[in-house]
RNA sequence: CGGGGUAUGGCGCAGUCUGGUAGCGCACCUGCUUUGGGAGCAGGGUGUCGGGAGUUCAAAUCUCUCUACCCCGACCA
């Protein structure tokens, strides 16, 4: 493809508000732009690299054996009720209604439409397994899309839909999917990591998430270097640390009132009384159900896990923190002065904290703490539970060692639905005794888009993106110097373009009428793994460079040795 | 939705505090020169200053209001 007809509007500078490397790089590579908040225009490089995603994921869906479909993007409201998500999914389903007022959304996922496709057609046990996905655009309303096509409002996802008779064959069908999964990834040469995740909404089985390694990545995955352990952090059991002795002996220790004033953060508190901030307990007041408040604790040192505290018995899901307003109005104090000590809320204590022997923490009165607290004789029984992020040098649940920690950009996400769907929907596929049973379910998916900025996210230098072989938008780039002035420079890069393309490789050349900087820095930017430099300078000795974007050698070869070279090191088998 | 910020030519920005009729860089068009890592000179085009309302002799600038976008939090492929 010649350069100067295809529309690739390269920036020099960077668009205003992105943040992130593969968000710059893609804009101002001219991959893509922006139509409205988390909603691209992919324009023909993106395009092709989106599309080679799309066909890698296809060859190994294949091989797993699932079968490609499609299904429609606006999905009628009625099956929504019928699994009783209509309700439940809340501002994040976009819904609409036709000329006739009857309601529609647009797909955020297809678990509804599925199952009822399944429900109509699928009625015998020997119609088992069946193994459906589509690739399509998605629309989910995100209250904050962000970092480009990381975090789209609409963007293209695979989903995957298996349905089984019994458990031996679903779980067939759910390794499948895994390594499915990691051949696509490992196809397209990333560092990724597949990790225990948290199922959230849409199922209540087990569930694993597979992420591309990027310190810009959302998530935080916790992993023991000594085994296989790896699971996203939301999940991972924090062990009860127990309490390092000190030399105040806790027996003869009272509990003292102590005046803090301005001191309404661990690290003030623990500053000002000289105590180490893991012997100070914070004390979060959260919304319990029924509308009520709940106090959780945890050491000064820990941070709170959102997702094991609203699977706690009694606190309201969604989980959120109490309106300070309301704490001040209820409790007759600020959030920096609360503790345990005659609180008054139901109290849940994370392991580590109820390990302590003595502590300090807040008087519930303003500019006051207590020292020397201790949880059997100043507070009572209380209910202990695990609700803490787990740190790095945990020990591992498996207990292989301690635990290390890096970030990952959530890309894949595959899930043990079990009946919940086929149920809801009365799925029923007669068994070998002719008797109706609801098949359990797995899904499977994929951000093929997501994927996209994960790539350029993991794999990219300061001066562009360094496209991985498998998705680049072109295996090739022919770089013409001073192509307008030289007729030897365009008529060799011309058929060297056409013998790339006859050697079945796809070859960009850069025939616009620039001076060699900007063509130069147009190639780094874009990416395209091999790159083919044609000027006069090198045609007067009869040869052309060849470069990889890695970097390396530039090595200088005869026109006529490019082709079969490049096919030979690119398409190996061909 | 809570908190913070931004909106001025295609892109990136200054000008706003202190009101006087819009500017810089890049890009774009023409010509000449230049040509192996984002060229130089000369000339040129380009703006409802996000929308609406108000104050004023006068508004990009002050006031009110709406909208869009970005950042931090919850959500997720």
């Amino acid at each position: 493809m010649r350069f100067s007809d295809t529309l690739i509007p390269t920036l020099k500078e960077a668009p205003a508000g992105a943040e992130i490397a593969s968000h710059v790089l893609l804009v101002r590579g001219g991959f893509i732009r922006r139509l409205a908040s988390g909603s691209y225009n992919w324009l023909p490089l993106g395009l092709r690299v989106l599309k080679n995603i799309e066909r890698i994921a296809r060859e190994e869906l294949k091989r797993a054996g699932a079968q490609e479909i499609l299904m429609p993007v606006v999905q009628p409201a009625e099956l929504w009720r019928d699994s009783g998500r209509w309700d439940v999914m809340g501002p994040e389903l976009l819904r609409l209604a036709d000329r006739h007022g009857r309601e529609y959304c647009l797909s955020p996922t297809q678990e509804e439409v599925v199952t009822d496709l399944v429900r109509r057609t699928v009625f015998s046990y020997r119609q088992l397994p069946c193994n459906l996905y589509h690739i399509q655009t998605k629309f989910r309303d995100e209250i904050r899309p962000r970092f480009g096509l990381m975090r789209a409002r609409e963007f293209i996802m695979k989903d995957g839909y298996s349905f089984h008779l019994d458990e031996p064959s679903f779980e067939r069908a759910y390794a499948a999917m895994h390594e499915c999964y990691s051949r696509i990834l490992e196809r397209m040469g990333l560092r990724f990591r597949a990790v225990e995740a948290d199922a959230g909404t849409i199922g209540d089985g087990e569930s694993h998430e597979f992420h591309v390694l990027a310190d810009s990545g959302e998530d935080t995955l916790v992993y023991s270097p000594a085994s296989d352990y790896a699971a996203n952090l939301d999940t991972v059991p924090a062990p009860a640390l127990p309490d390092e002795p000190d030399a105040a002996g806790a027996e003869q220790l009272a509990m003292r009132k102590v005046p803090t004033p301005n001191a309404g953060t661990i690290d003030a508190v623990a500053t000002l009384l000289d105590v180490p901030a893991a012997r100070c307990v914070k004390t979060l007041i959260v919304y319990a159900e029924e509308g009520g408040l709940a106090a959780l604790v945890l050491r000064g040192d820990h941070q709170l896990n959102e997702a094991k505290a609203s699977r706690l018995a009694g606190i309201r899901r969604p989980f959120g923190f109490a309106d300070e307003a309301q704490v001040r109005a209820e409790l007759g104090v600020g959030v920096g002065s609360i503790g345990p000590v005659g609180l008054g809320l139901p109290l849940v204590v994370d392991g580590s904290a109820a390990a302590l022997a003595h502590f300090v923490c807040g008087a519930n009165e303003g500019g006051q703490h207590y020292t020397g607290v201790r949880w059997a004789r100043d507070v009572g029984e209380v209910r202990v539970a695990d609700i803490r992020n787990a740190v790095p040098g945990d020990t591992a649940p498996d207990g292989s060692g301690p635990l290390a920690f890096t970030r990952g950009i959530e890309v894949g996400h595959i899930f043990k639905l079990g009946t919940k769907y086929t149920q809801a929907m009365d799925v029923a596929v007669q068994d070998a005794d002719g008797k109706g049973v609801a098949p359990l379910m797995g899904c499977y998916g994929f951000g093929i888009s997501r994927m996209v900025a994960a790539v350029a996210e993991q794999s990219h230098d300061d001066d562009g993106i360094v496209w991985p072989p498998a998705v680049a938008p072109f295996d090739v780039h022919i770089v013409a110097l001073n192509n307008i002035r030289s007729s030897a420079v365009s008529r060799t890069a011309a058929t060297l373009h056409e013998a790339l393309e006859a050697a079945g490789l796809e070859t960009l050349l850069d025939d616009r009428d620039e001076r060699p900087g900007v063509k130069f820095a147009d190639a780094d930017l874009i990416g395209i793994p091999h790159r083919v430099t044609v000027g006069e300078r090198g045609l007067k000795d009869g040869v052309v460079e060849y470069r990889r974007r890695t970097g390396g050698e530039v090595e200088r070869l005869r026109p006529e040795e490019i082709a079969p070279k490049l096919a030979a090191m690119i398409r190996p088998a061909a």
